[in-house]
DNA sequence: TAGATTGTTAATCGATTAACAATC
DNA sequence: TAGATTGTTAATCGATTAACAATC
């Protein structure tokens, strides 16, 4: 079982390599990556040995190896299918962020509370939460996206625990309680914020350039 | 100097002691903390004493003052002031939400290449990047979001750093080079979810339940 | 008092790095 | 060949945890 740092470090390698692709490079030297990502070379070569890819001793990596043993890594076949809770703004902003779609990721439906919000025209389904269970149960959904307002989502997330939902990627600034088996990553756009503008002010502080 | 976990972590205690002052509480024992934040008490217990706040050796922490004493570390005393480059979804979902002003943090101007977006009315002024360094340096801004298109994320990010940005919170899925007395810190939504889905196979495989 | 919790020290654990032999 | 890079092992580093004396 791998740290679920590595998991993250595989993605921003992606990122780069997919970059570099583009940029009409075939092979990549560790130490080359390492300064695309901020990450070292003896870690990009560890980490690519775990993934059991082999460079060429002196020649570096192939990129499109790499590539396809992340993918392999993630479970690249079929397209993951997932569900989001609330349409307010991030919610809106998160289906229309066509990046989700490139990497294979279907937003099938959405839920919300708020009639009037049912009756609008969006580019997926928007249902009330009492049609949570049939569409998790019927598309076999495992993850949901929780997009609503602090105060409700607590509830929201129990409700969507029930229909059995067993991964939620949370937006809301609230620490959810939930069952071992269900898993739960927070994005706090807030606290990300304010730990920028600490490390800034840091920087400015103790930096070299202070 | 602390580790960005710690700094990290203290926004999540903060998270959840406003909640359980809302719900009443007045003491915290670590272990309740623990609970709640699922961080280890001992962890807590350090990170508190790291802050230099003292418990009562049967009685818990005082929430009050563990809450002074998060937001001193954070200079709680002025208003943060920062600016917004890129009016697409991700920008406006950012200026419509109302927490960044609860803790302080003002949003005072946005940026964007597309004149059309210019024009249109939001609750904050949009300029054209050539605007920035007047405002950057007017107003003494130190800190940016950035939400604009992968394509020109990285000119942008070297116009921002250019007018005298020296912290940048980036939600382009790239990895932008900057100098080193710039401090970057990304939020990479496709990969956040794409995470989520991975670990939530993971525990379907691994887990208590399988 | 007995019991429970803090505060801190020492031990553990795991992640990252350094180093270098293997090799192209 | 000489030089450069991989791949792996051992060393280091730091973060977290365990343990427990202090104490209310």
């Amino acid at each position: 079982m791998y740290s679920t740092d590595f998991t993250k470090r595989l993605l921003t390698y992606r990122l780069s390599l997919t970059h570099l692709k583009k940029v009409g490079l075939n092979d990549v030297y560790s130490h080359l990556l390492a300064g695309e990502t901020s990450h070292s070379a003896s870690l990009i070569r560890k980490d690519l040995s775990r993934l059991q890819v082999k460079g060429k001793r002196r020649g570096g990596y192939d990129i499109d190896t790499i590539l396809q043993a992340i993918n392999a890594y993630f479970g690249n076949k079929e397209r993951d299918r997932i569900i989001l809770a609330g349409m307010g703004n991030i919610g809106k902003a998160i289906i229309q962020n066509k990046d989700f779609e490139k990497h294979n990721i279907q937003i099938i439906a959405s839920f919300d509370l708020n009639p009037a919000i049912q009756r609008k025209k969006f580019s997926i389904p928007v249902f009330p939460m009492e049609k949570c269970r049939e569409i998790v149960v019927n598309y076999k959904i495992d993850v949901a996206i929780l997009a609503v307002p602090a105060f409700s989502a607590q509830s929201v997330c129990d409700q969507l625990i029930q229909c059995g939902i067993r991964g939620i990627l949370n937006f809301a600034p609230v620490n959810l309680k939930v069952p071992d088996n269900v898993y739960v990553s927070n994005v706090r756009l807030v606290d990300e914020l304010q730990q920028v503008i600490y490390h800034t002010k840091q920087k400015r502080k103790h930096g070299e350039y202070s």
